[in-house]
DNA sequence: CCTACCGATCGGTAGG
DNA sequence: CCTACCGATCGGTAGG
């Protein structure tokens, strides 16, 4: 056993590098882009640091591809999660949960990825940014299908929403409540009715 | 005009020791503590990195300076505001707008300083985060005065609602909106009941 | 506040 | 995948 990863994420390319993969998006996820060091990333997969460019071209691009790959697979896990459901506020809410699930699933590559943009180079913040678009207008059309009071403002709210969800793994810790149970607390915050519907009168 | 800042936060301290802050708050809050070096700052005062040595203990004492000065004036900021105010869903409302306030004006130390705690030094984490405490003391108070639903979890709450307010600054763009009016639409997410309550019936 | 420097670390490369 | 190295940059210091 050489990880603790088991998904087949990425599917073009050679069980070392995707050892290598995974290893980097852990670090990544826990120090930081610039907290980890290619030497870091060697170390870890039992090489030297200057070895690794045999599978990699650069840090940054190394990131860039770690950070697409986690966008794709979390956006087709919570899209996969709501298209079974109809009602929108039951749609938003399993989006939340499987958000969350995502977050907090240390065997997930995706939960470190959405963050600290101010830590990578300029030119790769923007490709980041721009391949986050997917996933934001996957959420635009699910809080515009929403019945809300008027005087809410839908981007605001699509914003807060994303960065609420973005935020759990700064401060979740786990034990009294699970990943799902964090998703639909969310999910009540955001969609007060559906609270009141299931209030005991 | 040697500063951009006009406020007199560090009382005890020399003219130039409050430039040298002002100047590192303002990096720090652009570019994150591993990406503002002290060869930075120095450049923005118009001397060498090593000249700093006279006026600062250690990157790290600084940053660690700046951040408690940055999180006791926003405390005593939202706490002033909050104070005028008698009902708790308004006092949660004017807590939100002053948050909001501060996070987005940029002649405001505050702004910066409440994430990206992965990317300071393993002993700077943990002075920041014990100092943090005051803070969420407060917003705990706040929250526990609330009438809420009952199945709403309140830490659930009270973590989400800090981590929305911290976020404001990674997705806000001056224009559309002012800051107290995100602030109100935030308190409108989590206080549906005052939603309801201005909503023409 | 500067000169001049230290030891460490960084991303990355040539050549095998 | 390693050896051996590059140029750059980092936080920090001694001595003036």
């Amino acid at each position: 056993m050489t990880s603790p990863f088991s998904f087949a994420r990425f599917s073009n390319v050679s069980a070392r590098k995707q050892e290598i993969l995974e290893i980097a998006a852990q670090l990544f996820a826990t120090k930081g882009y610039r907290g980890t060091s290619i030497r870091d990333i060697g170390n870890r997969a039992g090489v030297l640091g200057g070895s690794l460019y045999h599978h990699i071209k650069s840090k940054n691009a190394l990131f860039v591809e770690l950070h697409n790959a986690a966008l794709d697979a979390a956006a087709e896990r919570i899209e996969q999660a709501v298209a079974k459901v109809h009602n929108p506020a039951a749609r938003l809410e399993a989006a939340c949960v499987t958000f969350v699930e995502i977050q907090v699933d240390v065997d997930s590559l995706t939960f470190p990825m959405m963050s600290d943009f101010r830590e990578v180079p300029d030119d790769v913040r923007k490709e980041l940014i721009a391949r986050r678009d997917r996933f934001e207008n996957f959420f635009r059309r699910l809080v515009d299908e929403l019945a809300l009071p008027p005087e809410i403002d839908r981007s605001v709210y699509r914003n807060a929403l994303l960065a609420q969800l973005n935020s759990v793994p700064n401060w979740y810790r786990p034990g009294r409540l699970s990943a799902a149970e964090i998703g639909r607390q969310i999910a009540l915050i955001f969609l007060p009715d559906e609270a009141a519907r299931t209030r005991p009168a």
